[in-house]
DNA sequence: GTTAAATTTCAGATATTACTGAAAATTCAG
DNA sequence: CTGAATTTTCAGTAATATCTGAAATTTAAC
């Protein structure tokens, strides 16, 4: 009803969006929900609809799309202002906590479906054992991707802080792996 | 000269190959290119051009332009048969030597220019420090990246034996975090 | 309930990306 | 050198993805 205020975005914050939207687009992710997010992430105040569309010069049904897309992957606050109708959203204030979001989400649609396949293929013992290159290749992609998704699921357990921390630690934990060998007497 | 031979896709491999352009379009990585990639990840000889358009029926020029695209991500090896001019590729042998491969050249053509871009906002004092909300998420997401990158880098830097036997540690490497935490008596 | 505000949907338009065939360039055996 | 084989380039075309405005739907104040 009254107004809302025309969202004001500094040329550094603007930077800032133009970027994403140019890295999201290379990671497939459409670039405008790129730029919402950035622009989510970078604003102060939950922006409603109209502000996203004026800020980003695209149209309401574009924004409207862009937030279910957001939405589905979770990065989606969603604010009520007393008084006004109009919805109001913003991002979690932890970029950790959106970076795990992302991360999580990522492998529920891309991973898992990636390794159910090769899941399948692999369990289907050949008769016609003469691609047994392939089901090796296909094996060891499997491994691989297993490997990194436990790895992926038990850091998404830890607390930020404690990840940061063990994140830092990087290959001097190497030094640890190490010690361990020695003592148990491996290579 | 003399034809080369058909190239026999099993239909197991045909699942990968499709399942891999798939996932590549996901990733900001052209669909045929992604098959490519994995037509010769499974294929136990290298493929000359023709049997790789053949194999995927796509035009010989597509072809030449996909394999530029994954030499530029230097994810071929060229072999060449003697007696026959024509060009033979394949992959790398070991998936691990393949991933580490992947990952280098994004950090490189992604992340590296988002931290640059990050870095030289935050460099340019705000003399209207009206922002200072989007700068400080900048400089959160700036912290982040800068820390995963910095980690991802050690880990490049190991074997792959070493980094696998890291990974199985998963969070196993807490408890001795936790071991280290009650020695130095923090939190 | 009624109604105006707000949001969503979706068919068509636009923009982007990918692909092809023909021509140009390169390579190399003889 | 010559010329056939091979590869690359690129302008035009095809396919895909994105965006818009108008209409339909939902929401909530009254």
């Amino acid at each position: 009803m009254d107004p809302s205020k025309t969202v004001e975005i500094s040329p550094h914050s603007e930077s800032f969006i133009q970027h994403f939207g140019e890295m999201g687009s290379r990671w497939g992710i459409n670039r405008t929900v790129g730029q919402m997010c950035a622009l989510l992430v970078v604003s102060e105040q939950p922006l409603n609809a109209d502000q996203i569309g004026e800020a980003l010069h695209i149209s309401r049904s574009n924004v409207s799309m862009g937030l279910k897309e957001l939405q589905s992957w979770n990065l989606l606050r969603a604010v009520t202002v007393a008084g006004d109708r109009k919805d109001y959203f913003t991002t979690p204030d932890d970029v950790w906590e959106m970076a795990r979001t992302l991360i999580e989400e990522r492998r529920k649609r891309e991973i898992d479906p990636t390794l159910s396949m090769l899941r399948s293929v692999l369990l289907q013992e050949q008769q016609s054992g003469d691609d047994s290159y392939a089901l090796q290749k296909m094996s060891d992609m499997h491994d691989l991707i297993e490997l990194l998704v436990s790895w992926l699921n038990e850091m998404q357990t830890l607390k930020s802080q404690r990840l940061v921390k063990l994140l830092k630690l990087g290959s001097g934990v190497n030094k640890i792996l190490d010690m361990t060998d020695r003592v148990s007497g491996k290579s």
